[in-house]
DNA sequence: AAGACATTTCGATAGCTGTCGAAATATTTC
DNA sequence: GAAATATTTCGACAGCTATCGAAATGTCTT
């Protein structure tokens, strides 16, 4: 996948709103299968149009995917999206190897070893 | 470390800017040792005011660290934190297991596997 | 094709963000 | 203690972001 800074700029800042942080998690947990606007205005208590606001966001920011059902767009997450954003902050800003080595929850993993060049 | 939602929102942020995901990712780079302002401001080619601002964003958020030697202030990376980070970012908007699982170039693993509830 | 339903777009508005020169602050050296 | 060096804070300004009601758009049902 192999992300780029812009995009990965672009990730981040889609990501870094309390609402569209919360609406992200929602549609991670509710899988492939996704979610119509309307229950996810009414899950984070969100008036219609600035969930729309947030959406779009997201949607330029290629994490979420739409799709149309009936009258109903339904919403759900793009993972492998999420995989390369995940991907890019592991390569570019933790200096490769052993960060947050699946282990999020450790005693620090040793980090006085980095590349000292 | 257990990092909770508005760290996240903070650190997100403050990655979510291409003068401070270059400047964070020069740091991490450089390692414990880490860099003075000044030697950050000629590397990025950013005047000084602006480069105290963007310091300051990604201090307040946690991801860097500052220290004084002599004269000059001398700033890293401070890996706990993007540990903290990524972890969120792995446990909350992942699913959990398998997201970007060490290989970020991958041809897109399987998501079809989703905790469909 | 009219009415109901689901969602987006529009428009106005308040507040936050990034930029950078000039002035202020801190530290060393003479 | 004054001059030199390293960096921050201040102040002003342009542009972006979030909010949300009202109006517009798209889709289904009868």
């Amino acid at each position: 996948m192999e992300m780029n800074s812009p995009a990965a700029i672009g990730a981040l800042g889609a990501l870094a709103q309390e609402h569209r942080l919360a609406l992200f998690r929602l549609l991670v947990q509710t899988g492939e299968e996704g979610l119509p606007a309307g229950a996810i205005a009414e899950a984070l208590d969100i008036p219609n149009s600035s969930l729309s606001f947030h959406l779009a966001h997201l949607t330029r920011a290629g994490l979420i995917q739409q799709r149309r059902e009936g009258r109903s767009l339904i919403y759900s997450a793009d993972y492998v999206a999420m995989n390369a954003l995940v991907g890019f902050l592991m390569e570019n800003c933790c200096g490769g190897e052993d960060c947050a080595s699946t282990d999020a929850s450790g005693t620090s993993t040793d980090q006085s070893e980095r590349k000292s060049a």
